[in-house]
DNA sequence: TTAAACTTTCAGAAAATACTGAAACTTCAG
DNA sequence: CTGAAGTTTCAGTATTTTCTGAAAGTTTAA
């Protein structure tokens, strides 16, 4: 590993943590990412300094945030682990799943909670806020699903359009009122 | 504290860590949350049962964030806190402030790492990579900081659209390539 | 079958993080 | 000033999270 891809690797190892998963994940995660070729187990612990089975449980886990896949060469056994998808699909993945963690439990409890009549005044206050929450975060969940369909092409440039948006939507209204 | 309003402190608490705290700072936001009026630091470490010291390091933690403001009442030496804003600014915030911790500092990382020439082909495959990740967080921080200098209400109408931005594009592409 | 070459699991150790409570600090009324 | 009423800090402790390495499990070539 030469000092740059090191200090890459390094900081995913830091940012680890933020990003929704440890630290020795991040490194692991950060490694296969800048590694033109799939790695092996042995090769990612060795090049972490790493147990054999701490990279065990992180492919694990980045298994279950679909950000690895697995490979098989022929005449050989062992398993070659590589990113799953462009780096598009990465960060699309890694938004999702962290909406599924991050967003999806709150949503359940605030509807579940709002299900009840409240008892008293001080219930009542504590619904209408999180009544507020729930829209909010609906809003947010669904508008983000719908982005998430559209093609990257569509999506790129509409963020490229960025608060323009705005004026085009003004522009669509104005065109449905004179009609 | 009725069973209702706990289960929502709680929640807040067991979320706290995702959402980029600890357990007490999420509890203590909960309840400020759902809590109708503002509550001095000991108020918050009866209904919480954690120490005054807590108290005082978790409302550092969410000044940080922006999410608690301080009041006093006349005669009245002792501070109260309050969640700053409505939940709109609440939610805005913390994406805000996660940007920060979680996007920036990794934006920062690519640039410098992209300034030098790569010194061999494998460094040449990571820079390239950096490149992609770079120009994709690039493209999403500046699509967020538009978007969270629009008004409420014009984001509110454009996240109703939802995909249907997509067809709103393409009327303006075409009235602007009959002209 | 067997055994070599792998992968996974998990109990216990290590490391990181959070919490307490007492001491230090601040502010202000008298 | 003084001291009462508050807030903050931080060393030490408790809790949680992560990591190791050895044992158990799996797969396959012969």
């Amino acid at each position: 590993m030469t000092a740059k891809i090191e200090s890459f690797v390094m900081h995913c190892g830091e940012m680890g943590s933020r990003w929704g998963f440890n630290r020795t994940v991040g490194q692991m995660y950060g490694l296969l990412i800048i590694h033109n070729e799939s790695l092996t187990a042995v090769q990612i612990s060795e090049a972490l300094n790493i147990s054999r089975g701490n990279v065990s449980m992180g492919i694990k886990e980045l298994q279950s945030w679909r950000l690895v896949q697995v490979q098989h060469k022929p005449k050989d056994r062992k398993e070659y682990y590589s990113p799953a998808g462009s780096i598009w699909e990465m960060a699309s993945r890694v938004f999702e799943e962290r909406r599924k963690r991050e967003v999806d439990p709150t949503l359940s409890l605030l509807r579940d909670n709002l299900l009840d009549e409240p008892a008293n005044p001080q219930e009542e206050y504590a619904q209408q806020r999180m009544h507020e929450m729930h829209d909010l975060l609906e809003t947010i969940t669904h508008w983000a699903s719908e982005l998430q369909s559209m093609s990257p092409d569509k999506l790129n440039t509409l963020m490229k359009l960025g608060a323009g948006v705005s004026k085009v939507i003004d522009i669509k209204d104005k065109l449905l009122n004179k009609s």
